[in-house]
DNA sequence: TTTT
DNA sequence: TTTT
């Protein structure tokens, strides 16, 4: 009797870290950022904002599409479940590190735009990319991304 | 051996409607839209972008929150548990509505703001809504809303 | 800007309703029931159990398994997303039914036994039955189900 | 743009540290297991039972609860949120440990008893723990823990 | 260190 | 209509 089960919504940290393997599996991880807010309570303590790092790890299916489409600053909602490893690290010493094993990975409409100038995000909610990537191929959208670059159909990921 | 468990993130459809009871009791409701991004099979259908509307039921500490804060067009968090109850309607026929029955409120950054110009969400991540409440004081709101108006049958959003 | 998510965890209210159609795309119904314990509050008000029904419908790949394991009485987890969809009744009336469409279904542990005497849960945590059902296909468990009947390789959800 | 949310559902590994502080504020720790089952894959890999621990963090309210009730071995759904903070071990070396600190703590109904032959949890679904504490009073714990072998530096448990 |  |  167990649920070990994790949902972030957060921002990308650095353009993610993609390893194949010679079994041909492979992984993607990278760091994500939640925030909360800084507030004040009544009797004056600063509570000042805190952002957490999360070490996400995606495997399989998604790791092309992760590879493809998450850049450095992303906004992304992950679910998965909490892991944590352990290594023995230059002296010997057991170290441990947690990280998320990310089942689901969605774009997050956070209006913000790539480096490019371009809007990856122009919808409401969820870009269906984790769940479309597994189970259906799109073709070209409705309101298709006008970027040059990236307007070949086998381009989208949605 | 039970779980029942919500966890919405959307834009509230119209003001709240907040109703006093002479037990001292308070209860809030509020329709909130989640919106799923439409999108095109490879086979060319069109799945167009769908909207759905829950039924958000607020009471106990929350209701002061809401009535003060929350806003058609805000964007929240609701965290809560289903409940679908039964009416009779006029014709005498048993009908069921389900309703969220909102465990935790908190305002979502959309980066918009209210009609009066100022901003209310300007930082990152939650506005801690419901959790402050615990640990900082909101004025009592001046006027409690029990206008006959909103009170009517079709006053019901579903 | 969008999340529509529910986690359930209860028992099956009768055996699924699965429909096949001309497209080759199948649906599957069934009741699942979640219940809160009752409690006494302080002051001597008895608040008793409440037993919350929702409908879930399942679609594509995970119908197969709804149709072979899940039963009347089955533990079971479920995630997914709301859904209210509307109908005409025979009075021409606008009807509204609220629906729990899953992308996730799992056997969950409740050490209970179907009909036949059989335990069909005997591990702890999830049965990874409609997971492992889109990414693997799985060998006779270490510990097999010995009920006679379903011991055939092809039988086995996992 | 921001959540954080972690629910857990599993077994408690140890009676729960309790530590008050001068300050008035009390904090609660206990390592919490949760497991997914192993399974044997089509090409003979077997892939064996996983447990994973978390280290819980409770404060305020929820300690004088945690102190009373939850025990070794104890079934307990758990919500929060994941934070991981940095402390310098004996030499001098930053390192990180990972925890949950828990916004909800209740009972699961897991069947299982106590050392004393009672039955705790008796009825179906969550025994309203940390609810409860909101409507219900509990009894102060007789005997805080303030023991000064509970505080040295390797009373971490990772 | 838990549980099935 | 389920379960404890």
């Amino acid at each position: 009797m167990s649920l070990n089960k994790v949902i972030l919504i957060g921002n990308v940290g650095k353009d993610p870290d993609v390893r194949y393997f010679d079994s041909g599996t492979a992984v993607a991880n990278f760091p994500l950022a939640t925030s909360e807010r800084g507030y004040t309570l009544a009797n004056g303590t600063v509570v000042p904002e805190r952002t957490e790092w999360h070490n996400i790890v995606v495997r399989r299916d998604q790791v092309a599409f992760v590879e493809k489409w998450v850049k450095k600053g992303s906004g992304v909602y992950v679910e998965g479940k909490i892991r944590t490893r352990s290594y023995d690290d230059q002296s010997g010493v057991k170290r441990y590190v947690t990280e998320i094993h990310a089942d689901r990975i969605e774009f997050y409409n956070t209006g913000t735009r790539p480096a490019d100038g371009t809007t990856t995000n122009a919808g409401t909610g969820f870009q269906q990319g984790g769940q479309a990537q597994q189970t259906t191929s799109y073709q070209q959208p409705a309101q298709p991304d006008i970027s040059s670059e990236s307007n070949s159909a086998d381009d989208l990921p949605f």
